[in-house]
DNA sequence: AACTCATGCGAAT
DNA sequence: TTCGCCTGAGTTT
């Protein structure tokens, strides 16, 4: 489930638990035991999101990193701390030896999972574009470097140089709602459009944040009633549908920077 | 129970 | 361009 809504989502969800907490930190499956030795015992000063990354900053002066990629998970325990279970890469735990409000947070199946330097953050960050739902973002950049590119947008889309945090849902939504077709080159997409295109990223993924969830429909589009859940796969417009919900067209699949990509090819025309 | 596929990406070829 | 990581939900047997 991991696009940047869900990594901002974590970083102020666990950072709200964490910070400024003394943690254990231990490795059960051990692959991240030697790193976690580092920082066992340490304060975590906060968590940081930026586009699909995860940055701790450690009292020690070191700096951790995950990076979910498509099948890493967190599971937040209350109060009990249960056994490890399968293969936990990384498990962080407040408050058990000085009684303040116990939190235990395992980590399994991760791209990355990291102890280094900010040195080393810094090298990540340098081949990253900017993050819509950072402050520090400077849309010029991705407008500029998408704007010059002779590249499909929908592959730029999800080259995280570009901008830092879109993956294969939010790209095929977004492409959607301005009506661009996936293979249009990204030198043919003039800076108002790719404006208007940096917008819907930052308001998607800021829905997604709140709502921890990808749902990019207007409700009324997808016929669903004020409070009752919009289901998953109702959620989108084009990605994962068969049927453009706008016009009634068969929605095309196809292969577009490794991915599928979902378009309409009524409303998204060549 | 077995199998497929996925909201990701770096390494190998 | 393909492979491998290595989890879990959903589908098929």
């Amino acid at each position: 489930m991991p696009e940047g809504h869900t990594i901002h989502r974590i970083a102020r969800d666990h950072g709200r638990l964490l910070n400024g907490r003394a943690l254990r930190v231990s490795s059960p499956q051990g692959r991240f035991a030697t790193d976690a030795e580092r920082v066992d015992g340490a304060m975590l000063e906060r968590i940081e999101a930026y586009g699909k990354h995860l940055f701790y900053w450690w009292s020690t002066g070191d700096v951790g990193h995950v990076h979910l990629g498509l099948f890493g998970k967190y599971r937040v325990h209350r109060d009990d701390v249960p056994e490890p279970r399968g293969a936990i890469r990384m498990r962080l735990i407040a408050g058990m030896a000085d009684g303040t409000d116990p939190v235990t947070i395992d980590l399994r199946g991760p791209t990355a999972c990291t102890v280094g330097s900010p040195e080393e953050r810094a090298s990540i960050l340098a081949r990253l574009g900017p993050d819509p739902l950072r402050r520090d973002a400077d849309p010029e950049q991705a407008i500029s470097r998408i704007g010059r590119s002779r590249r499909p947008i929908g592959a730029l889309l999800l080259d995280q140089q570009m901008l830092a945090g879109i993956g294969n849902v939010y790209r095929a939504e977004m492409l959607f709602v301005h009506g661009i077709h996936p293979e249009r080159p990204g030198n043919r997409c003039d800076p108002a459009m790719l404006g208007e295109l940096w917008s819907t990223a930052r308001s998607m993924l800021a829905a997604g944040v709140r709502a921890n969830r990808i749902v990019t429909v207007d409700r009324d589009d997808v016929g669903i009633p004020r409070g009752k859940r919009i289901p998953r796969a109702e959620a989108t417009y084009v990605y994962r549908r068969d049927v453009c919900v706008r016009c009634g067209d068969a929605i095309a699949a196809t292969e577009i920077g490794n991915r599928t990509c979902y378009h309409c090819p009524t409303c998204q025309p060549a």
